[in-house]
DNA sequence: TGTACATCAGTGAACGCGCGTTCACTGATGTAC
DNA sequence: TGTACATCAGTGAACGCGCGTTCACTGATGTAC
């Protein structure tokens, strides 16, 4: 029985969150309103309250989605013989690029915050290592004194440090390149990073 | 005359940025409320209104301070006989004690929004060179070939990186490092890239 | 196959709230004579 | 020094709006017999 009715229950999760992913493409995530979410989806808006527990929820499946397109595009994109330093540069890259190109999805994704004291669903939670994940490998190749812990921090603040990067520049603030620069300052950004962590095997 | 009531109309100016500022030191951006300024500043609610334009108005009031005290601070901290790559280092590190000593008003600084279609003032925009400006120079020493607009632009990632990784970690964010490590990871992080900048002169 | 009944997805008007901003009013401050 | 008048800072109740969320209702879908 309630098969039935469950499978159209997924099939207007899915539209409204397919609607969701699309209202903050075009509008961003402050753009997100719960009367155009449901429009759009085809359904009422009390409708949105069946199906997911809260616009916040909503919000949480589509950076879910995006996290996991980006983690595809991460993990694919480094060749399986490429030098360490290639690889790094290859993520990074293809972390600008997806950033461009996905700008208000990208951006949701680090700027979503759930009210006060309310945390990030742990399954969710965990989605964020796709950002670190492939990193760690070719870190530890050209770093083999850093493993564990020390190696997956080192990790993180390598993917900081370019993140901070593409964010300054597609706010398009102060302190941010042009975005026809992006690319290139990442590119140099990493090529010294990687250039001065070789040098300093060891010792840092 | 009306001197009289300048006056008055200045000390309520300068009530209200101090009152906007320890509303944001302690309870965030988000956590200010035109009633609770004017209350701490002690005047009327409507008052905010005869002295500044806009509650936004008095945001950028605040940031302005902040900039001007974050401006100085990074100013004072390299000796004027360091080595280039030491200033650059004294210059992260107190980005990082700044941003950690006074995290709200740092996050002010770089997430306060005006509405659509709004700008901010040309004068405010120019205080976030501080940010830039005391990079540029050892940034030349240790990058000869590097000028004009392309050292500028270079300055600004080198900012934007180690931003990141403030921003990352100071969020709580996935990504980000736990604060007590956050000094030893920007060390880590700056110290490859000086590294890197010096074995790459006029390469890059 | 048909009828009566139960369930529950789907609906959208109405609620509620937070909050920035306005505005008609008042009273203190200053000016004119 | 005193009186009448003008100005305008200061006031806070009321306005207005955006919007997420609820909830009483309905009608389609499925079950029982």
């Amino acid at each position: 029985m309630g098969n039935n009715k469950d499978a159209k229950r997924d099939a207007l999760r899915m539209r409204l969150i397919e609607a969701a992913e699309s209202e903050i493409a075009e509008h961003g995530l402050q753009g997100l309103k719960a009367r155009n979410v449901t429009t759009k989806a085809g359904c009422a808006l009390g409708g949105l309250y069946n199906v997911v527990t809260d616009l916040d929820g909503l919000i949480i499946l589509v950076n879910s989605k995006t996290l996991a397109r980006l983690g595809d595009t991460l993990k694919e994109v480094v060749p399986h013989d490429a030098a360490a330093d290639q690889a790094i540069q290859s993520l990074a890259q293809a972390y600008v690029a997806f950033a461009m190109a996905e700008t208000n999805l990208w951006h949701a994704v680090f700027n979503h915050r759930l009210p006060e004291n309310q945390e990030l669903p742990q399954w969710h939670q965990k989605e964020y290592m796709v950002l670190i994940e492939n990193i760690v490998k070719p870190l530890h190749e050209m770093f083999p004194d850093l493993v564990g812990d020390a190696l997956a921090l080192r990790a993180q603040t390598l993917f900081a440090a370019v993140h901070g990067v593409v964010q300054m520049s597609l706010n398009g603030q102060f302190a941010g390149s042009p975005r026809e620069y992006l690319s290139q300052e990442v590119k140099a950004l990493v090529g010294a990073l990687v250039r001065g962590i070789e040098k300093g095997r060891g010792a840092l």
